[in-house]
DNA sequence: CCATTAATTTCAT
DNA sequence: ATGAAATTAATGG
């Protein structure tokens, strides 16, 4: 299946009405939870992190982004404030696009608010899968979600070729899991040949 | 090199 | 089986 990626919308046409380059420095935040929701933000270079902090302070990671991949825009059709925070993993450029010129843009290009519907629908269906997968007590089929919900933003479908980009941490704070149950239960996974690991890289 | 960050192992629960 | 802490490996300057 082919996954929409969420949102890449030209950067010229955004420019165009009114959007603005900035530079967010690594582990900068982009917005806090609670922010009111005052842009459309769309990564031309780097990767942001959407995330929470439990009670306990650990942290839970909603997904992770890259380049020409939109975020948070699911507020701006809301009243709501931001549930989560966006931060910025590396040096990054991201385009911002004032909330109102962002209606003015997908009302002067009606085929934009199609795809917008396409990709929101997208996010809504790989949220219900990971929840899916979450809901299990078992640490590989949560890992295994994980997997199938990244490779699906990938086109090409290889077997056991595709990188899976994040550190170990990194998925366990994607998956609610801790970083030695990630390691233990990739070897495991490895051993069954539902993945391969070359150095430090997961293979899908 | 040293400092920082990530991966893995150890050890107790 | 799980997680905190210690150890080892890699990365970046």
């Amino acid at each position: 299946m082919k996954t929409i990626s969420c949102m890449n919308i030209d950067e010229n046409l955004l420019y165009s009405f009114g959007a603005e380059g900035r530079d967010y420095k690594k582990r900068e935040p982009v917005f806090k939870e609670g922010d009111h929701a005052l842009y459309y933000f769309q990564i031309n270079e780097g990767r942001v992190k959407l995330n929470n902090y439990n009670e306990d302070g650990k942290e839970f990671i909603h997904n992770i982004l890259g380049k020409k991949q939109s975020f948070g825009e699911a507020m701006l059709f809301l009243s709501h404030n931001y549930p989560i925070n966006a931060v910025s993993l590396e040096d990054s450029r991201i385009i911002r696009l004032p909330k109102n010129n962002f209606f003015e843009m997908i009302s002067q290009h009606p085929h934009l608010s199609l795809e917008m519907n396409a990709c929101l629908s997208q996010e809504i269906y790989y949220k219900l899968k990971m929840v899916q997968s979450l809901a299990s007590q078992n640490p590989m089929q949560r890992l295994i979600g994980l997997l199938d919900y990244l490779k699906s933003y990938h086109d090409e479908d290889c077997h056991h070729c595709f990188h899976i980009a994040f550190t170990r941490q990194q998925i366990a704070n994607l998956t609610g899991l801790r970083v030695e149950t990630v390691i233990r239960t990739l070897k495991k996974m490895e051993k069954e040949g539902s993945i391969t690991l070359q150095d430090q890289k997961i293979l899908y």
